[in-house]
DNA sequence: CGATGTATTGAGTCGCATCAACCCTAGTGG
DNA sequence: CCACTAGGGTTGATGCGACTCAATACATCG
């Protein structure tokens, strides 16, 4: 049994090389060449947990990519509905080029550092770029099936199933994070408070709350603390999601 | 008053410089020579109405760009329900570079035309080309903001909001495709059945069906007819939409 | 003209939201 | 050291919005 965190390591150095998400990143393919020229241009920043980096309709100075810590991307309505479209964490890229208004509000959801750039240099290594560009296409079409398969969770799961859903990826993802492929109980840190999970999934704290009681009574997670979550059985867990079995493993 | 088409003209010719969507595709910035290697590759196939195109989990042998019609691209979970996560209109790339199984499944609403490449052949033409990445970079960056605006909607509407968006959206698609910035009374044909609003929407055809009669009867739309919409006002319909009034509007 | 697919409308039910009370933990200051 | 407070979380009672089931209307087509 394992203990997974999602946060990743604190970047020792400021050196690209020994970057924690070097391998991952929109400058995973660089050259040395072309990181010379991004590590030019890059500013680390850090921001406090619950500070919001960028509100929704705010002009965009910088785009950047996460180092370490978890973030959320949301949109807000007038009347304070929040949906959060996606959870940022270490290696995600943050900004669209081209665009100088921030469409979304980018909260840090624990204490993140990002290592930026400003947009306009940014703009002009990628039209000059052989690796970023086709990178940051694969990125962008990555978190386009990322966002439909949310889509059909939003639209068309019930509360249980939507929880199961979140915690079976949650826990894969940190599984595959620490290479563990052993088919036992399976601990990890819920990144996430109940009301961005509420946000998140399209329901309210309340009903977030009840759903993970419940599985926890039918004995398919148990939860230790607010936000330890043991997962007993990955199979009936996957059961409870409402996926097939049948190719829902990308490559 | 008009009556707008989103269905677009059929292309009188095979010639790339009369397609009618040469200007919104993803070849809208290749010079003539890239043009001519896109020529030599593509393949024109008709598909009949409700004819599926791809099925989610089959081998994909092509991609290409949506000429005429409209398609859809849906989820299907095991027991049926379905989650309509994007409606494929004229211009629109349909594939994924570098992928060869389908996530979704793509279904003709109309009768289309699609402008089809060979997947491999394609993809060696957009390692070389200068215009080909960048413009298909572009194309996902939009779909994955449309994504987004749709999960806050999938997320956190309510049933009434989710209909009055949708009309709006098409209704302004629509009057934008026509160049008409007249404010007053607007036709035009919804071009889904009610059963695709709903797997588009989140709901079911009755609520469909309840919350148009309840716009009609609270004056805000017409219906002539099962497809005909009149919008009486683009305000009042706005109010409904639960967005507010400020950076909606894309540059 | 019936047959079939599509759409509307009504009655009843249920899942999730809402409102409210309470618990737990951590941090603060007297 | 402990009372106090605030933020996060759980649980219960109740209500409503959307789903389900069912009947009917309308449209299109052979």
């Amino acid at each position: 049994m394992k203990i997974a965190e999602l946060t990743g390591d604190k970047p020792d150095s400021k050196n690209c090389d020994e970057c924690p998400i070097r391998r991952e990143a929109i400058c995973s393919r660089c050259q040395p060449d072309e990181l010379d020229l991004l590590d030019k241009i890059k500013v680390y920043r850090t921001y406090q947990k619950g500070e919001t980096i960028t509100y929704m309709g705010d002009k965009i100075s910088h785009v950047g990519t996460l180092v370490t810590g978890i973030a959320s991307m949301s949109q807000v309505m007038e009347d304070g509905r929040r949906q959060i479209m996606g959870i940022l964490l270490p290696s995600d890229f943050v900004g669209r080029p081209g665009r100088s208004i921030a469409q979304y509000e980018i909260v840090a959801a624990s204490e993140i550092i990002m290592c930026r750039f400003e947009i306009k240099a940014f703009e002009t290594l990628l039209a000059n770029s052989p690796t970023l560009g086709p990178r940051l296409l694969e990125m962008a079409m990555d978190e386009l099936d990322a966002a439909r398969d949310w889509m059909l969770l939003l639209g068309r799961k019930s509360a249980r199933e939507k929880i199961a859903t979140l915690i079976h990826t949650i826990a894969l993802k940190s599984r595959s994070l620490l290479e563990i492929n052993i088919d036992c109980d399976f601990q990890f840190t819920l990144p996430l408070t109940r009301e961005e999970i509420a946000d998140y999934l399209g329901l309210t704290i309340e009903t977030v709350s009840r759903q993970l009681s419940a599985l926890r009574q039918d004995n398919i997670i148990t939860i230790q603390g607010q936000r330890q979550i043991t997962v007993k059985d990955f199979g009936h867990l996957m059961n409870e999601t409402g996926n097939d079995y049948s190719g829902n493993v990308l490559p």
